[in-house]
DNA sequence: ATCGCACCTGTAGCAGCTACAGGATCAAGG
DNA sequence: CCTTGATCCTGTAGCTGCTACAGGTGCGAT
């Protein structure tokens, strides 16, 4: 591996700071293309490897799925970027992040509310049991 | 059968909303205590075990893990019930609750703002793939 | 008694990784 | 050049929280 713009699995690993055995998983399941190999069957990464796993960490983060993932990819290759497909797929999964979001703030009324009554009447019941018993009307 | 009081898995599931293999399965986890059964060895459910898997729907359904439900069966056995420990289990879970939310709304703000930013250059490179591709600021 | 549905068990599958075991290879030091 | 120890290789099993079979019995209604 003389070539600085090459490197092994660990190092690519190290770098992007994605486990090893999950870039192998990527690979798997389609989501980094298959490396050469050395002689003795070593993967042999290059820069581009690096920027797709980069773009891969990115996106995970944002939270889309693996089959987004692939999608975006797969956009990305073509010699025009299809920005209207990237943006239907951003739009859908932005809309599932505000479900989740909302979702989320319900039950975070619904918590704060019985752990106050909680600290408030120590003396009753617990309001945290009693929500979760179907007692409540929260 | 014969009394209104007793029902089958099936039933339970039914009546619970709970996917009738998620009735053996919590059992199998010890979230749901193992009920009598009939000669032929089929489980014989009573309203006990209905209150407790609905108590278990609504604490899943608030996003506390299995542990913790366990944790709050626990602690509704008991003879006191200990506030406290409740109150600190579901405090716990709000904050990982605040933690998601705010996670999620600073993935809305990149998400909104890069597709506005597609929809506003439509003839530029796509924001979207820009932004995964880590070549943009946001 | 019979019929068909519901139940029984154990096991495999899903996502999305992560972590082994057992063996080969690589790179650096002597 | 040769050894050493880290890293790599493969395939497979584990994780969470269910869900879905397959193949075989029991149940209740008729």
């Amino acid at each position: 591996m003389s070539n600085s713009n090459q490197f092994s699995r660990g190092k690519l690993a190290r770098r992007t700071g994605i486990n090893s055995e999950t870039i192998r998983y990527y690979e798997q399941t389609g989501l980094l293309p298959e490396p050469p190999r050395t002689a003795g069957g070593h993967r042999v990464y290059d820069t581009t490897h690096l920027k797709t796993l980069e773009f891969i960490k990115r996106a995970r983060g944002l939270g889309f799925s693996p089959m987004d993932v692939r999608s975006f990819l797969e956009l990305n290759d073509e010699a025009v970027v299809p920005c209207e497909q990237a943006k239907g797929i951003a739009a859908t999964h932005l809309e599932q992040v505000r479900e989740k979001i909302a979702d989320l703030r319900h039950i975070e009324a619904i918590l704060g509310e019985a752990i106050s009554r909680c600290t408030a009447h120590a003396d009753a019941d617990c309001a945290i049991i009693e929500l979760l018993g179907g007692n409540s009307p929260l």
